[in-house]
Formats: C-alpha cells, structure tokens, sequence
DNA sequence: GACTTCATGTACCACACGGTACATGCGCGG
DNA sequence: CCGCGCATGTACCGTGTGGTACATGAAGTC
C-alpha cells in the first residue's frame, strides 16, 4: 500500500484497458505535440490540455523522457503510415507518382506533423536523446522504397541510390520552403521544374 | 542609486567599451550555442561558460528573449557572410560555383552552424517569437543572388526563380543528410547527380 | 581627496518544473 | 456486503529558472 505503482508500465502487469489507455494517452500527447510543439513541453501543461493530471503520465510513461520517446516513435510511425496508405493504380508514370505523393504531403491538414518532423530533427541534430534514434532512419528508412522504385525503372544500383537520396533530399528542402513562407504557388512551380529535371520532359 | 541599470541597453547611453563588451559577449553566446544547441540554453550555463554572471547577461540584453533575438540575428549574419565572402574568380562555370560552395558549405568546421540552422528553423516553425524573423528571409534573402545568377545565365525570370528556389531546397535537404547520417561520400554523390541534372552532363 | 558613475558580483525572489508520497474512490471477486 | 487492487487526484519536495535588489570596488571628475 506504499507503493502501488508498478514500477515496470508496459511490462505483463498490463492488461486490456490500461494499455488501451496507454495508447490513447500517447495519441493525445502526438496530436497536442504536433499542433503545440515539442520543445517546452511541460507534464503540467500537457496533462491539462489532454484532460489527465500530470501524475498520471508519469504513471503510465514512467518518466517525461520515456514520453518523449513514445512521442516520437508514434509521430514516426504515423509518417510512415501515410507513405504505406498510398495505394496508387498501376500504370502511373513516376513523375505522376512522385506528383501525387507530393500533394498528399503538402496537404495542410499535415502541416503540424511536418513542423513536428523538423522541430524533432533539429533536436535529434543536437543530440537530444529520445529524439537520436530518429536520426538513424531519418534517411536510410525511406531510401530503401524510393531505391526500389529506381531500379526497377531502371537505373543501375549506385545512380539509384544517388538519385533517391537527391530526392528525398529536395522534397524534404522544399517542404522546409513551403512552412516557412507559405507560398504554395511558387513551391509547387520548383517541385515542378524539379519534376522535369528528374523524369525528363516527356510526361509518358 | 535604487536603480541603477540603464533599461535601455543598446540606446544612446552605451558608448565605447560598453557596445564592444555586448558584441564580445554575443559573439562568444553565438560560439557556445552552436556547439551547445538553442534548446534548453538558460542564461547561467550560458554566462558560466563564457565567463559572466547570468546577471551581466540580463544587465547587457534585458531579457533572455532579447538576446536570443541577437544571438539568431547574429548567427544568421555569420551565414550570410559566408557565401559574400565568396569572392569567385570569374570563369568559373556555374556548376563549378555550384560545387565550390557545396564544398565551403559542408565544410566539418561548420557543421554546429548548420546544425543551429535546423534547430532555429525548427523552433521558428513552431512561432518561437525570437526565431520567427528568420522565417521571412530563410528563402527569400537567399533567393535574390541565386535568381540574379540563374537569369544572367539565360534562364527567363519565372523559370529563374523557380530554379533558383529548387537549388536552395536540393541545398538544404542533403545538408540535413549529412548531418544526420554523416555519410559525407553518399551526399556528395547525390549532390553531383543533382548538378548533372541541373547544369547539363557536360561540365563547361 | 571626496563625489559620482557604472560595470560587475552576490544574494535573493517567485515560479514552474519533474518526480514522489499519500489519499480517495471506483469496480470487481468473495 | 465486504475488501482489495488499481486508476486517479492532491499536496508536497528539491531544483533550476529568469529576473531583481543591493553591495562593492574601480575608474574618472572637479
């Protein structure tokens, strides 16, 4: 009766609702992180804004770290989770694909996730610890599909890997141009020339 | 003799040695938060690192939130006079520039600068007011010499401009691999597949 | 040589933080 | 109906923060 928190949340002793919970709380910890940010986030502040004391994250995440971590691996997750969801018809030219995948990440519905994916970089950059294993996949985890993708157009296995990384690269760039200065117009006009540029003129 | 702190440091009350000890002591803020990231910087680490009291930091800027004002328009400044300084001898090609200041750019000894650029912009994306400036110009000030240089090369100014913008967004996302992966050999790789498809395979 | 000015240091304040101890109350097995 | 386990809340603690009041001492002035 001193101690009645388990010392382990996750481990066996979870059953059914709690991890439910968990998973819940973790959910309204993302979606508040991605619209208010995760650089002074506070348990306090957090816990009120998603309806729970902040005792009560401690309790189900053990320390405000080992949230952070859950945080980031969820927000990862869900990244992830859009790219997989996009279930394209075949017969679609890359540059078409490349076009459709463009849109579906500039849509401003996911503009705090991106905001998110860069403010957690910047962190993950300095060596912030729950943000680090980010740093890892940050590259390599998309590079293995867009690798695919070229070579089974057809390039030879080093161009491949050179060109999927140059354009992960400039997506990424200029969705960093896109949240900062909002100008859609003149973003999509570069994501266009960008287009040309990589597939060629001919839209086949 | 109540008070006897000027409230308005930097007004025409600071002559001298006063306005060389506030630069002095920005400039050693800049170096300490390039190596040692924006994120959780308090004014006590700060001041015991570069030599002060927490108290003359307060005393010389006001608040933290003022000289966190100075130390991103400081920084950015730095950046700035990284690619002025690049006095060019003419006859160079534009990809051989292009290569030249990618070079300058991922240059080790820069790499806390870059990486105080994505936490920055990181923060900025999230409305930190002191970083918010450097949304405005995080484009557009590095637009103009790029569009000056793409339309001297012929290009017409829509398509100058959208060129231009691409280059910088290419930029930025390789340098974000490298300082994430540290894989200097596959960045310089996409780098150059980006100038063959940019400048033309044939190298002028 | 007394007076003033001002840069700097020391000690302090109120506050918010992460984390902990303890209380409370609900739901379920007997 | 009881008793126990557990989710949740409340009150607290030590610490570090930004910011302030006041002391101190070294220059410069008349």
């Amino acid at each position: 009766m001193v101690n009645q928190d388990d010392p382990r949340p996750g481990s066996e002793a979870l059953h059914g609702t709690d991890r439910d919970r968990r998973s819940q709380l973790v959910d309204a910890a993302v979606d508040h992180v991605a619209a208010h940010g995760i650089a002074d986030l506070s348990l306090r502040r957090l816990g009120a804004a998603i309806g729970v004391s902040h005792r009560m994250l401690i309790h189900y995440f053990g320390s405000k770290e080992q949230l952070l971590v859950e945080i980031v691996r969820t927000s990862e997750r869900r990244q992830r989770d859009l790219l997989s969801r996009l279930h394209l018809e075949p017969g679609l030219a890359p540059a078409d694909v490349a076009r459709l995948l463009w849109q579906r990440l500039t849509d401003p519905r996911l503009a705090g996730q991106e905001r998110l994916f860069f403010e957690i970089c910047g962190q993950a950059l300095r060596g912030r610890p729950e943000a680090a294993p980010v740093l890892e996949g940050l590259v390599t985890d998309w590079l293995e599909p867009l690798v695919a993708a070229e070579t089974a157009a057809g390039a030879n296995p080093a161009t491949a890997r050179s060109r999927a990384r140059l354009g992960l690269a400039t997506v990424r760039g200029l969705l960093l141009d896109l949240l900062a200065t909002g100008d859609r117009a003149g973003v999509d006009a570069a994501m266009e020339e960008f287009l040309r540029l990589y597939y060629g003129s001919d839209r086949t």
